[in-house]
This record gives C-alpha cells, structure tokens and sequence, in this order.
DNA sequence: TAGTGGTCTAGACCACTTC
DNA sequence: AAGTGGTCTAGACCACTAA
C-alpha cells in the first residue's frame, strides 16, 4: 500500500537535507550544493542525488532555477481566515497608484494584486449561483493575490452584468476594488452582502495552477467556493479562489443545530 | 519556474494514459499496462515509463500497488460535510453487533468504525484546547471511519477525564458510540455540546496516514481540529480528523461580522 | 563559455504480491 | 516461481542562466 518500502539513497539524502533546512543549517534563500556535488558528496549516481532535490521540491522546501540552482524556499508565516475578514469595518476603497500610473491594458498590478476583468456568459455552475440562466452575461474579476512576493491565491469574482454594470467594478484599473473594495461597491448600489456561503475542498494543482502560484507538484491547493447574499437571500456574488493550501488555516465557528 | 522546460516522452505518455482515463478508455479500477509492457508499447526505457506512471500518481489518477500494478483510481461519490452534521436530532446511541459479537481486546470493528480508547497525559495542544494544564489527564478516542469498504478519514476526540470516567465513552466495545453518540453521552453528564469551532487546513499525508486510509502518495488529506463547547463556552471536546481529501466537501454559511 | 537543472537509456537488483 | 512496482548506476545529451 504505502510506496515506501525502500529508505534508499535519495530519500535519506532529502531527509539530511530538509533536516538542514529545517533546522536552520540552510536559511531560506540559500543555494544548495548544485546536483552534481551532492552526487559526488554522498557517493551516488547523479541521478540518485537529482531524484532527492526532486522530493524536497515536491514536499516545497525548495524551489529551483533551471540553469541556476536550487534555493531553499521562504518558510511563509500562515495566514488564518475567520469571518472576521469579511467585516463591515473592513470594507474600504484602497486606492494604490503603482508605479508611474500608466496602465496597460486590462491587465494592471494593483498593491498586492494583479487583475484582469471579462463579461463572459455565465456556465451552468455561476447561473446556479447567482440565480439566473446559463448563458446569462456575467462580469468576471479574476486577480492574483500576493504576499511577501509570492502569490498565494487566486480569487475570481462573478457578478450579475446588471448588478455591476456601469460601477468601478467593471474596470480593471487600479485601486478599484483591494480587500474589502468589491464589497462596499456592491453596497453602494444597495446589494450589500450579508450572508456568506463557502464551500472548501482540497485537491492537487493543475499545471496551470502550479504556473500561476508559483508552487511544485506536491504541494496541494484549496478551492474555495463562496457565494454572497444579501440580507433578502438574494445572490450577488460568486467567487472561486485557489489557495496554496500551506499558506492558510480556515476556521469557522457555530452553534448546533437542532 | 515551471517545471515543463522539456515534453520528453515521460510526459507524454503520461499525457496518453491521462486521456485514456479522463475520456473512459481506463475506466475507475482498470489496472493499467505494467511498467515494461508500457516501456517496450512506447519504445522507451523502463525509467522513462515509470516515470510516467508516477506523473499520473502524483496527479491522483491512478494508485500503485506494490507488487501488484498500477491502477486507475476509484471516483468515490463525495459527501458534503455542514453544520446539520451535528444537529441534536441525529444524536443517537447506536448498537451495533458485530460478527458472533466477540470482541478482541480494546480494537473492536463497530459498524463502520474502528476505535480505540486511551488514558494519556494532555500535550500542550490539546490541554490549551480544552483549557487544562498540560499533562493533566485525558481519554482520547481515536476511530477510522470508513464508507463503502474503504476509510475515509480517522477522527480522535479528546475529552477532560473527569468529564467521562465512568461513562460508556471509555468503553472501547461496539455499540456505545457511533456518529453522534459521542454528544449524546456527553449530554447525559449535563455537558451538552452547544457551539463548535473547526480550524481546517490541507496538506500531505504522513506515510502512517497513508497506510491507514489506504491513499496513495499523491493524495492530500484534510487535517480539522475541532472544540466543542458547552452553551458556557466551556470545552468538552478536541477532536482532531485526518480526512481522505478527494471524498469531502466542507460547506458553511454565516452573518457578515460588523 | 562554464555551470546547473532536466531528461533519457540500458541494465541491474530489490521488495512485494499472487498463484 | 512469475509478475510487478521501486530504486540505483554510469554515462549521455539537452535547455537554460549568468558572467
């Protein structure tokens, strides 16, 4: 059942090396000793040396640049994620001028956040959602969240065109929406947000997701799926995010039902 | 950054046998062609063939059974874990006979439960949870849960001696517990679970956990930890669940915070 | 140009399952 | 005993980075 059965050369090298790492002998950011030396540091085929940087790039403990290197990763602190952050006082408008203010295109860096919005039509899924047809438009909002440097997830916002239609929300420039922005503009056309729905699952990240996160093939993600409502029941929006899934804790507290 | 510098053959194959299974030629359970056969099919070695069939393990596609071969993977249905799971009508104390109704020591199958029941000293977690000094004594009851013939998680639930000495709840035997029953037997003691708090995040399995829920390398797990209250606010309960990822969705809805 | 990561081959041996 | 997955070696070549 487990695949472990052997403890071969390459797993012991990538135990004495994430004990390394983790006990601070390799600080984030440092090099490691380039394959061919670990090969020949520990008496085995190059292969064998190439297998156990391999493991720990899986496990995320490091992060290698073709024709540079290996690096030990950054240990990001974790993120907790209560309902708190949702909180009327935290809605704000940030307005973040980046750079010299030019824009390009629809595609803008924006603080923390990268952003880019379609009117698309609405699939099977946001048409549930949000309550109306399939095929139905939709305005998307779709970002990359970043922290310290290093994406940690990706947030697309869907939205009923009506519901949007002629506010900021529609326009990917900067210092439109931030933390909080999206949900004081739908408050300022009376569609407040007051109920929260999420969904979370865990899974492993497609090529795409790895791309874009930034993260290896071991390293899981969580999808989120949330819908809002106003206090009548009425959705107004439906977001998918894609967490690294080291990088957050989500904890959620309730009364029992009877 | 990324990892696909190259499209070898390992990847392609991979590619192939992927199409094979998400388009139904490989249907869930099909054993796969072994490493050799793949190897001599595609006219590669048998190190770019394995490789190959460790893309798709690391993607969830398929698990390996040492010795035995490579399998497409079980699409198991998934079940939606909400707040309704807890609700005071579904609490119950289920009996359960097993077998001829011999039991063997302190492991016993109960159902679709498997459990086990200890006195130890409270770690540091654990005793911070359930507001006691660490190293105070506490029944831990660990259970793997299982569904279809095939564990979907492991739960252990922590309880304050004092709070169940005596009770059923150290009884390891079938027929005390069960889901629900936990509360149940607690509300006898006059310490009826009121509010919950669960921290969820994902990641990896150990090797043990792998072995366990009978989950290949490439599948990550849900790690929830759990605290039940009295309407007091006192804690009665830590638990702390290993879930199979790929077989839960966890859903929650709550009020915006001011 | 030198250094580094990524991949592949051909052959070998080991660990485990199944019969 | 036969079949299968897992690992390792030794050598080779390719793709990319940095000076």
């Amino acid at each position: 059942m487990s695949p472990e059965q052997h403890t071969g050369p390459a797993r012991r090298i990538a135990d004495a090396l994430r004990a390394d790492i983790t006990e601070g002998r390799l600080p984030p950011g440092m090099k490691l000793p380039a394959v061919r030396d670990l090969a020949e540091q520990y008496g085995v085929s190059r292969n064998t040396a190439a297998k156990a940087v391999t493991i720990l790039l899986n496990e995320g403990f490091v992060t290698t640049r073709y024709g540079s290197g290996t690096y030990v990763r950054a240990a990001y602190p974790i993120r907790r994620l209560g309902p708190e952050r949702y909180a009327r006082s935290r809605w704000a408008v940030t307005t973040v001028v980046v750079g010299d203010g030019r824009q390009t295109a629809s595609r803008e860096a924006q603080g923390d956040q990268t952003q880019t919005v379609d009117l698309i039509e609405a699939d099977e899924e946001t048409a549930a959602a949000l309550d109306i047809a399939a095929g139905d438009p939709v305005y998307r909002r779709a970002r990359v969240i970043t922290r310290d440097g290093q994406p940690t997830h990706t947030m697309a916002s869907h939205y009923r065109q009506a519901d949007v239609e002629g506010t900021p929300l529609t326009d990917p420039s900067p210092g439109i929406a931030g933390p909080g922005g999206g949900f004081w503009r739908l408050a300022e056309q009376g569609l407040a947000p007051h109920t929260v729905t999420e969904d979370l699952r865990a899974r492993m990240p497609s090529k795409e997701e790895m791309a874009l996160l930034g993260i290896g093939a071991g390293e899981p993600v969580v999808e989120l799926r949330r819908v809002m409502r106003t206090e009548d029941g009425r959705p107004v929006e439906y977001a998918i995010g894609v967490h690294v899934a080291s990088r957050f804790v989500w904890s959620y507290t309730f009364d029992i039902p009877d």
